[in-house]
RNA sequence: UGCCCUAUAGUAUAAUGGUAGUACGACAGAUUUUGGUUCUGUUUGUCGAGGUUCGAAUCCUCGUGGGGCAACCA
């Protein structure tokens, strides 16, 4: 009840009242959008807000939404990326309609063109870039015309179909739209269609060599597969006339673009060219390096496609520049873990602790998996006599709001038992080696007697039983809020310290760890299984901290 | 010295000529066997100047700020 209220209450964004309109006035039955992807990178989290909108569009108003390839340009682009966008897209959770490329339409393509020809609106320029470059004009200055542009319609066809049979060599001639000059509007200052590339595709091979540009291949393969609407960033609002001029000419199906602003997020970068020197260069391991804004690497890190929805969800969808705060993406994280992730007890940086009137040689205690879950499972955590705490719970002089131990004072174990601090003890450098407490019997976890206060709750684990594992604690990639704007190489701006490693000691009960098991270390953070993990060799990645107002507390001391 | 997009709390986003709301953040409190979670409360906003109107965040004009456009990239 109060769920459909809700939705009743959420405000539509811009595209889907452009589609509820379009709907409404009978425009169209159903819809169809389309995620166009080019396969010469990994998706990274701005894509995410496009996939959401794209296919989220398309299931709220009963539509479709194809995937599509945008492989217009063989030398950057490689079936490697292919296949890691389609993995990337289905753990999302989203099904596309159909799977199609912008290579499967060469063919259509190139008579398009033939057609445009015929019609006396495209050429065969023989000049090169610098010419055409110079030839453009300014924003401020008309271009003007190239001595190719008044080629009479039988030569410019046959020009082309010498391009198409390899007779030239790469920039030797391109076909372009014969537009307007003048244009005050750059990109309709007769744009290219096609371009000469003796080059090896990865799916049409060696059976091309010209390949059209962008301008000339995504509004026409929109248009072959019927798109009713075909979103895509801020950057191509110029590009829309142009997009809409091949559609008139060709007098094809009408599909029509919109845009909306790309997501920008502080403390990283988002481009993938960006993104590439950072793999490439050795700044992180890989696409699927955790601290990576890609998919992938957030998959890796312990993200779920559930906070990735939800965060893409949250940020909106408008028209203006933004840049969101990082620190959504990871409340969503928290968000989702917290309600599914099963809690554990690892100890990062350990204190021994002796309870020294501790009789017995060991027990098993229930803890609970997560208290979140009323129908919580309970896993048997064991006791003994020797246990490690976290080194920062103790403070030999604790300022005033430091509620954990402390000489003299209590403080209860998870799950287990209040303790006292008794003796500090040090070695001859003065560090604190080992802590003598005693503990209170009758304060066991679930007992009748159990309900003595303390000011805090302390995670343990006891040192005869505890494995180990690696720990690998990210902090954000870079030092600045918004690297690609600050002056410079935007690389000096990396955070030297957005990787720390530690060996941790755990309960026993992570030996049974798997894959694709969310966790959290209580009062540690969100934690997951790094594929780089072995038999005898658990390595962790922190996937989020917990919030954590005991720093903030510090903080303003 | 052109064309285009854009401007609402710190960050995003809604209000579609009629009470400026929501989320995250921040701050304060309650609860808590995680300084987590949960709950409650507080704080902060319509870029500027004119105009239209009974009434303007919304429409108009002129400024100003931000972004994009001059790749044989997408």
């Amino acid at each position: 009840m109060t769920d459909i209220k809700k939705e009743e209450e959420k405000s539509l964004n811009f595209l889907e009242e452009i589609v509820e309109e379009d709907l409404a006035a009978g425009k169209y039955k159903s819809i169809l959008t389309r995620f166009p992807p080019e396969p010469n990178g990994y998706l990274h989290i701005g894509h995410s807000k496009s996939i959401v909108l794209n296919f989220g569009l398309a299931q709220k108003y009963g539509g479709k939404t194809n995937l599509r390839f945008d492989d217009t340009n063989p030398v950057t682009e490689d079936t490697e990326y292919v296949e890691g966008i389609k993995e990337d897209i289905r753990w999302l959770g989203f099904e596309w309609a159909n799977e199609f490329y912008a290579s499967d339409y060469f063919e259509q393509l190139y008579t398009f063109a033939e057609d445009l020809i015929r019609k006396g609106l495209a050429y065969v320029d023989d000049s090169s870039a610098e010419e055409i470059a110079r030839m453009k004009g300014t924003p401020t200055e008309p271009g003007t015309d190239s001595p190719y542009r008044s080629r009479n319609m039988e030569e410019n066809l046959q020009l082309f179909r010498d391009m198409r049979a390899g007779k030239y060599r790469d920039g030797e001639k391109v076909l372009r739209a014969r537009v307007d000059m003048s244009a005050p509007n750059m990109q309709l200052r007769d744009p290219i269609m096609y371009r000469i590339k003796h080059a090896h595709h990865h799916r049409t091979g060696d059976s091309w060599c010209i390949y059209p540009m962008y301008d000339f291949a995504h509004g026409q393969s929109d248009s072959i597969e019927h798109i009713t609407h075909s979103v895509c960033t801020l950057e191509f609002v110029p590009h829309r006339p142009l997009y809409d001029w091949f559609i008139e000419k060709l007098a094809i199906f009408p599909s029509h673009q919109y845009e909306f602003a790309r997501l920008n997020m502080t403390y990283t970068v988002m481009s993938k060219r960006k993104l590439l020197q950072l793999v490439n260069e050795g700044y992180v391991t890989g696409w699927d390096d955790p601290r990576m804004p890609t998919i992938s690497g957030l998959r890796r890190r312990g993200y779920t496609p559930e906070s990735i929805r939800m965060f893409a969800d949250k940020i909106g969808v408008a028209k203006r520049e933004n840049l969101i705060d990082v620190s959504l993406l990871e409340f969503c994280v928290r968000e989702h873990l917290n309600k599914i992730a099963a809690r554990r007890m690892v100890v990062f940086d350990p204190l021994k602790i002796v309870l020294t009137n501790y009789g017995r040689e060991e027990e098993m205690l229930p803890v609970e998996d997560n208290p979140e879950d009323p129908a919580t499972t309970h896993r048997q955590v064991p006791f003994s006599r020797e246990l490690y705490i976290e080194r920062e719970d103790f403070m030999e002089n604790p300022p005033k709001k430091f509620f954990r131990l402390s000489p003299g004072q209590k403080v209860r174990l998870k799950s287990a038992y209040i303790i006292q601090c008794e003796e500090v003890v040090k070695d001859e450098t003065g560090k604190i080696t080992e802590l003598k407490c005693s503990y209170l019997p009758e304060s066991k976890s679930g007992g009748t007697e159990s309900n003595i206060k303390v000011q805090a709750t302390i995670h343990w684990v006891s040192i005869v039983h505890a494995i180990t594992a690696e720990v690998r604690l990210y902090d954000r990639l870079f030092r600045v809020e918004d690297p690609a704007s600050e002056d410079g190489d935007f690389k000096e701006y990396i955070n030297p310290d957005s990787l720390n490693v530690a060996v941790a000691y755990a309960e026993p009960a992570l030996r049974k760890v798997k894959f694709n098991e969310h966790y959290q270390f209580l009062r540690k953070g969100y934690f997951y299984l790094d594929k780089d993990s072995s038999e005898d060799r658990l390595i962790f990645n922190r996937t989020s901290t917990l919030r954590d107002n005991w720093v903030k507390e510090q903080k303003k001391q």
